[in-house]
DNA sequence: CTTGACCCTCCAGTGGTGGGAGGGTTTATA
DNA sequence: TATAAACCCTCCCACCACTGGAGGGTCAAG
């Protein structure tokens, strides 16, 4: 199977297949004339990493993920671990995002947005942050 | 001032500000010495930006909230537009990661996590996705 | 006169691709 | 048999917003 038809079977891009072999994660094997020759399992561990990266794992959590997927000694709560880790970055990108929404909401909220240059946007981001504020 | 002085005052990192001047966010001046000398508005400049990006903002976003910052005819409906498509994309990475959270919850919640080998993470990761199966 | 804290420029790397140059191979068709 | 289209290859650059480091100049204190 060459590199185009694996891309369709797998729903990974010409590039990023090639960039995974660069980084080692397949190691697909080469025909006479210097064309990658990918076998079934490489398709599979293809689609494990489109799905793996779909659900936002970094690629050394993909490395990880699919050398746990090829042992068969392996424990799932390893795999848990992985997953458990990655949730919490989740949670805490979500609470980030969240506290920047709101503050952002704030501001957009406060800003008339009419053709006056007042705008308390800018106000604020030209002042002192909130927390640094004395005691009141 | 020199650099290091005002990377403690506007609480922006030197080499960040060697960077924002490469980009043309700011100009400091130069002193016989070859270094770069900084004037309060420029200061002000970096406090202005250092809060922007913590909001989030694109460096292209920043560029235009401090020109428009810097505009005496500027509308707050220009400034507003930008937080509110900003505000719009925050939105949307949260329900990006909201989705992504959810199911990887599930997953993790699923697993046992113990020293078996058998793992609903890693079934999942390389089984078909959830919206190709058939109709049920 | 040396030490250490500054400051400078330039280069390279990050992650995970995407785009494109420049060139070889295969397949289908005229 | 010629040729065009559709593949495939490697290599390099660009993205974003920095960050780190090498190699070297400048300044103030003891």
């Amino acid at each position: 199977m060459n590199i185009g038809a694996v891309s369709k079977a797998a729903g990974v891009p010409v590039k990023t297949i090639r960039y995974y072999e660069d980084v080692g994660l397949i190691r697909p094997l080469r025909s006479d004339n210097g064309y990658r020759s990918f076998r079934d399992s490489d398709v599979h561990k293809l689609r494990f990493l489109g799905r793996a990266r779909a659900l936002g794992f970094s690629m050394a959590d993909c490395r990880a993920l699919l050398q746990l997927y090829e042992d068969d000694a392996r424990t799932s709560a390893e795999v848990r671990e992985i997953a458990r880790n990655h949730l919490d970055e989740i949670d805490q990108k979500i609470t980030d995002l969240t506290a920047m929404r709101a503050t952002l909401a704030e501001l957009v909220q406060s800003c008339a947005g009419d053709t006056r240059p007042d705008c308390p946007i800018l106000v604020s981001l030209s002042q002192d942050a909130p927390e640094d504020r004395p005691t009141d």
